[in-house]
RNA sequence: GCACCCAUAGCUCAGCUGGAUAGAGCGCUGCCCUCCGAAGGCAGAGGUCUGAGGUUCGAAUCCUCAUGGGUGCGCCA
């Protein structure tokens, strides 16, 4: 239920029945006409710009418009008044009774409430993470894990068939590097001293890995050539590194639907398969690059390679597919990949990625909308960076890899809540200041603790009320006289409520899971000031010890805020707090 | 040099894909617990939305240019 599409249909409705009458020329479009909150409360419950949007189509006077619509309006029962305001504002106050069923609603659907099917069933793939296997993942990694992952659930509850996955690049020279790297280790293990020279990773997540590998070969590959053990050293390595990311995941409750593998597109004809796709529409050729202006690369040297025509899609130049020496770049099994995606069926693609990756959105899209004809829209969301600090200072030490801070140092300190509540507190391209002390704060400037004291909040009353004796079970308070109900504080409440289901759709058609965290950061203020506003006039108290039908009816309000805000913290992958310690 | 992102209160940030007098937290100022709901509450001050043009009934939001910051720019993924 969604109070404001519902009183969109009114309105629509009766200009229909306007144009009916004649007050209104007909083959008018009301796209435009849109019914929202008002900034300003005093306004009103709702107000719609109906008569502003359709004045100049119609060649009527705005105000004429809305005073029509006015009249038509007020004759509905859930209307109280209908206003006209400023240029030609519409101002609805909505019957007390609304708010009454709304909260009834939010009791009925439980955390289904908002729940929509905006999506249709639509298919749509959220690639997220996807770094590289060669270590644990690291702060910026857990910011696009975060944001992926909200997202997708997000979509979920609006109505998309989701799939996260994620893709991981096993292919390329990297993994080399990590096997070399694990090569040390296990020569380490064997009692050798290795020197870890540029170029190979130090870390020490790699020396269970070294013992593993000689569990597993003994001695075999000492001494020998890497022709020898590369390829086994590097698919074990790849395959621990993996396992070391899902467990990683596992610390923030991420689980992928599919991990997608790199590797799986070479030797396969998969990427010749991609790239011919392109070639058939004319998109790939031969030819030489121009130099990148300004700073010049030393080595630079003019090279006929295989180019990619992206600009035809809308990129600055065309990208090379193939390197001089005629194999792949990475951008080939990127594209291949993304091929893969389409040709899975997929209505629409969303990449996550870290924000220096910036510079490949473009060639992305483009790669997409050759593929598929146009028809499969990619979004590409990059996440900014997150500067962490301790006691106010800049932070960088991490205990396991000894050059970043990993998603564990952050998750042990602070726990899987904190972490993807204060992710999703920011715009996903705006940085993020991550402070390790104020996340654990007590206090209202922390929008963690805020939120979850709100739903620990009405726990408490839950609870204060059966002490009491009073009868607050699910069916009570679904059969509890709302009508009770009475005070403008409470319906203010109510009225916040009613703006959810709407919020869940902004959220979702913009891809910005962050709206939910600031909603939910403003309902809780609405329920701490109801709470508070208790301390002054007794009656709005959430317990009345001795009126149970009142009582049930308070916390009938106070549960429809709770469940709100637990399905919202759902989203986030966020676990309500049942009590603040 | 080019592309993308960003610029909103002293600070950190929201701002509904064009709506009314631009919001929140922190900080600041002033009130509020001998008792029943102060891990605070209420109220107030604080802004030319970086600047200059443009689009229109209407712009923080869209377009152009400028300024300042971030990111990236062939054989690294």
């Amino acid at each position: 239920m969604n109070l404001f599409s519902e009183i969109r249909a009114l309105v629509v409705a009766q200009l229909n029945a306007l144009q009916a009458d004649g007050l209104l020329p007909e083959g008018l479009d009301f796209v435009n006409v849109a019914v929202e909150p008002p900034r300003d409360a005093a306004h009103g419950d709702m107000a719609t710009n109906a008569a502003m949007v359709l004045a100049k189509p119609a060649k009527m006077k705005p105000r004429d418009i809305a005073d029509a619509l006015a009249a038509k309006l007020a004759e509905d029962a859930r209307i109280q008044t209908a206003e006209v305001a400023g240029p030609g504002f519409l101002n609805l106050r909505l019957a007390p009774v609304l708010w009454q069923d709304l909260v009834a609603a939010v009791l009925k659907s439980g955390a289904d409430f908002g729940r929509s099917d905006m999506g249709q069933g639509k298919r749509v793939n959220v690639e997220y993470v996807s770094a590289n296997p060669t270590g644990p993942l690291h702060v910026g990694h857990t910011r696009g894990a975060v944001f992926g992952d909200a997202l997708a659930a997000l979509l979920d509850f609006s109505g998309y068939d989701v799939t996260r996955e994620y893709y991981i690049n096993d292919g390329g020279a990297q993994v080399d590097v990590l096997a070399r790297s694990v090569y040390l280790r296990y020569l380490e293990a064997h009692g050798q001293d290795v020197a870890f020279e540029d170029g190979t990773y130090p870390g020490d997540y790699l020396i269970p890995v070294g013992k593993a590998l000689k569990d597993k070969v003994g001695d075999a590959y000492v001494g020998q050539d890497e022709t020898v053990w590369l390829a086994e050293v590097r698919a074990f390595a790849t395959e621990k590194m993996m396992g070391l990311i899902r467990e990683d995941l596992a610390q923030l409750n991420i689980s992928m639907d599919k991990f997608f593998s790199e590797k799986s597109l070479y030797g396969t004809g998969l990427i010749e398969g991609a790239i011919q796709s392109l070639e058939s529409k004319g998109l790939i050729y031969e030819g030489v690059l121009e130099p990148p202006k300004g700073k010049k690369p030393e080595d630079w040297e003019p090279r006929e390679q295989t180019l990619f025509k992206s600009t035809e899609h809308g990129d600055d130049v065309d990208r090379p597919v193939k390197k001089s020496d005629g194999s792949w770049t990475y951008f080939a099994p990127d594209i291949a990949y993304h091929y893969d995606k389409v040709q899975r069926g997929y209505d629409e693609l969303i990449d996550v990625f870290g924000a220096d990756h910036g510079g490949y959105v473009k060639r992305m899209k483009a790669a997409v909308s050759a593929l598929s004809g146009g028809t499969v829209p990619l979004d590409i969301k990059l996440t900014q960076l997150v500067k962490l600090y301790k006691n106010g200072e800049p932070f960088k030490m991490s205990k396991r890899a000894g050059t970043f801070v990993t998603l564990r140092d952050v998750v042990d300190q602070v726990g899987a809540d904190v972490t993807r509540f204060v992710m999703l507190t920011r715009k996903n391209d705006a940085p993020l200041d991550f402070d390790f002390d104020k996340v654990l704060e007590q206090s209202k400037d922390n929008p963690v603790f805020y939120v979850q004291y709100a739903h620990a909040r009405v726990c408490s009353a839950v609870k204060k009320a059966e002490e009491a004796g009073i009868d607050v079970s699910d069916a009570a308070l679904n059969g509890a006289d709302l009508s009770l109900l009475a005070d403008p504080a409470e319906w203010a409440v109510a009225k916040k409520l009613a703006e959810w289901p709407r919020l869940v759709e902004i959220a979702g058609r913009t891809h910005e899971p962050h709206r939910v965290a600031f909603y939910l950061y403003e309902l809780a203020g609405d329920l701490h000031s109801l709470y508070h506003a208790g301390k002054d006039n007794a009656e709005l108290r959430f317990v009345q010890e001795d009126n149970a039908a009142v009582t049930q009816a308070k916390i009938a309000l106070a549960r429809a805020v709770a469940i709100v805000i637990s399905a919202g913290l759902g989203i986030l992958g966020v676990t309500p707090a049942q009590e603040m310690r």
